[in-house]
DNA sequence: CTTGACTATCCCGTTGCTGGAGGCCGTAAC
DNA sequence: GTTACGGCCTCCAGCAACGGGATAGTCAAG
C-alpha cells in the first residue's frame, strides 16, 4: 500500500490529480482511512494509473476513459473508442490547420505589401508584364459592385487563387453608372465554370504607377500615368488594370489613406511616330 | 442605437456573448440606461464586432483580442500578434497530429490482428518468406529483457520502423538464462548505428506455426513445429524467429491467454534424403 | 514535546461562454 | 383589472481538468 505522495511519485501524476481522479472516481484509493481520511493505493493500480496517463496523452476526456476502464480490459474491445476518438481528433485537426492556413495568408499579405512599399516608389513605371492566368466576372454597373464579383470567385476557386485581387477596366472615360469591368483573381490552374471566366491575360510592355490613398482619387492617378504615356506617345491598350496591393485588411478596414493600388496600362510603342512634345 | 437583441441579430452575437463581451470591457455599449441597466449599442460597434469575431474564428484568446483593439486599428501593426498566434496554433497542431497519428497506429495494428485472426489458423504452415530488412539489438542473457533492446531499436529508428517486433533465437536448446537472442524490428531502411545492426534477413522456404498464450508455453508451439520438420525430414536453419504479432496491447497490458505469436523456422528441403518416418 | 514532512478539505481561478431562476417594464388581449 | 407575452436585467451554476493557496489534522523522528 502506498500513500498519496508515493504513488504520485511513482505514477508520475501530481497529488491534486490523484485526489481529483478520486472524486471522479476514475481511480479510486484501494482503502480511505475512515479516521484520518488518509488515502492508500495498492500496487496494482500503479497499472491502471498507467493505463490513464496512456489515454490522457492521447487526448480522451476523463467520462471516456471511465468508461473504457469500466468495461473493458484489451486493447481490442476499444477500437472503436479509439476509432470515434480518432474522428474527433481529426475534426481539430481540421479547424486548426484551416487557421493556421488563414494566419498564414494574413501574414504573408502584409510581409509582401510591407515589401511593395519599400522596393517602389510612388513614380510613373516601366515594366514589362508576364502573361497571366486569371479567373474574372465581367460586370456592368457601379464600381462599387466588384466586391460581389469577387466574392463568386472566391466561392469558384478558393485556394487556387494565388495573387492580389485587380480589376480590369474596360471604359476608355470614367463612368460613375454602368461602367463595364471585369473583377479577376490570379489562379494556379482551372477551367471557366458559370458566369467565372479563365483565361490569360496578355503580358508586354506596360506603364505602371502606384496610388496611394481611397479609391475615389484614383483619378490622379491615372492622370500621372495618362500624361506619361502622351509624352512618349505610345497609345494605351484596354483594359487598363488596377491590382489591389492593399485594400480594405483581412481584420481591420483599415484607412482608406493607407490604401495601395498598382494601376496598370499595357502600351504599344509606336516606334514609327515620334514622341508628341 | 440598437438595444441588445437588435444588436445580438446584426452581429450574429448571442445575447449572452455580448453580456459578457461588456463583462470583460471588450465591446462596450455606447450607452447604458442608468434606469433600466438596458445596453444601447451605435452602429459603428458593428464594425468592431466584425474584428472580434474575425479574431475569434482565428482562435484568438479574448485577452489579447482586447489589446489588440485598444492600440492598433491596422492589419499591418498586429502582424507580431498574429505570428505569435500562429506559433501557437501550429504547436496545438503539432500536438493533435502526434496524438492522431499515435491512434492510428494503436488502430491498424489491431486491426491487423484481429485479419490474422481471422485468415490464418493455428495450425502449422509452410510458406516462402521473403527477405526483410530489419535493425536488430543481439543480446545474450534472459528473455524477458529483450525490452531493453526493442526500445532501443525504437529510440533509433522510430518512424521507419514497419512491421511487427520480432526475435531471432540463435540458441539450438532452450536457455533460461545465458541465451543468445537478437530483437528486431522490420524497418524501411537505414544504417547500423552504435549497438543496433541492420541487415537483411533472407527469405526462403519456412515451416510456421501460429502460438496464442503466454510466452513461457510456446514450448508446446516449437514441439508441433519440430515434429512437422522431422517428418518431412528437413533441417532446420538458425536462427528461428518469433513475430509478436499480438502481445502485451499500446494500452492496456492486455491477458497474457491473449497473446499471438508465429514462429517461422526457415527449412533445408534436403531433397536427397526420403522423409524419416 | 517539538519539528518538519505529509495529508486532508474547501474554495477560487482558469477559458468562453450557455442555461436557468427570478425580477422589472411596457404593451396588448381578454 | 388582470393576465400573458416579449424583451431586458442581474446573479448563480456549470462545463474540463486540473493548479494554487489557506487552514487544519497526522505521522515519524529526534
Amino acid at each position: 500500500m502506498y500513500s498519496i505522495g508515493e504513488f504520485s511519485r511513482i505514477t508520475g501524476l501530481s497529488i491534486k490529480t490523484l485526489r481529483f481522479y478520486h472524486e471522479q472516481r476514475l481511480l479510486v484509493p484501494t482503502k480511505v482511512d475512515s479516521g484520518t481520511g488518509y488515502r492508500y493505493y495498492a500496487p496494482q493500480l500503479v497499472e491502471t494509473a498507467r493505463i490513464i496517463t496512456r489515454l490522457r496523452d492521447l487526448d480522451f476526456p476523463l467520462a471516456e476513459i471511465t468508461s473504457i476502464l469500466a468495461e473493458h480490459n484489451d486493447d481490442a474491445d476499444i477500437i472503436e473508442y479509439l476509432e470515434r476518438h480518432r474522428a474527433v481528433i481529426e475534426d481539430r485537426l481540421r479547424q486548426y490547420r484551416s487557421v493556421s492556413k488563414a494566419l498564414e495568408q494574413i501574414i504573408s499579405n502584409e510581409r509582401e505589401a510591407r515589401q511593395t512599399m519599400n522596393d517602389e516608389s510612388f513614380d510613373v513605371q516601366e515594366k514589362t508584364l508576364t502573361p497571366i492566368l486569371v479567373a474574372g466576372v465581367r460586370m456592368q454597373g457601379k464600381y462599387s459592385d466588384c466586391g460581389q464579383g469577387f466574392s463568386q470567385i472566391g466561392k469558384a476557386f478558393g485556394f487556387r487563387i494565388c495573387g492580389k485581387p485587380m480589376m480590369l477596366c474596360y471604359d476608355s472615360e470614367y463612368r460613375e453608372t454602368d461602367a463595364n469591368f471585369e473583377p479577376c483573381m490570379p489562379i494556379r490552374k482551372g477551367e471557366s465554370v458559370g458566369g467565372v471566366n479563365v483565361r490569360e491575360l496578355p503580358g508586354g510592355r506596360a506603364v505602371t504607377v502606384l496610388h496611394r490613398g481611397p479609391y475615389n482619387q484614383l483619378g490622379r492617378s491615372y492622370a500621372k500615368l495618362i500624361d506619361y504615356v502622351k509624352t512618349h506617345g505610345w497609345t494605351i491598350q484596354s483594359p487598363t488594370r488596377e491590382v489591389y496591393l492593399k485594400g480594405p485588411g483581412m481584420i481591420f478596414k483599415r484607412n482608406p489613406e493607407k490604401y495601395i493600388t498598382e494601376i496598370q496600362m499595357l502600351v504599344e510603342a509606336d516606334d514609327v511616330k515620334a514622341p508628341v512634345s
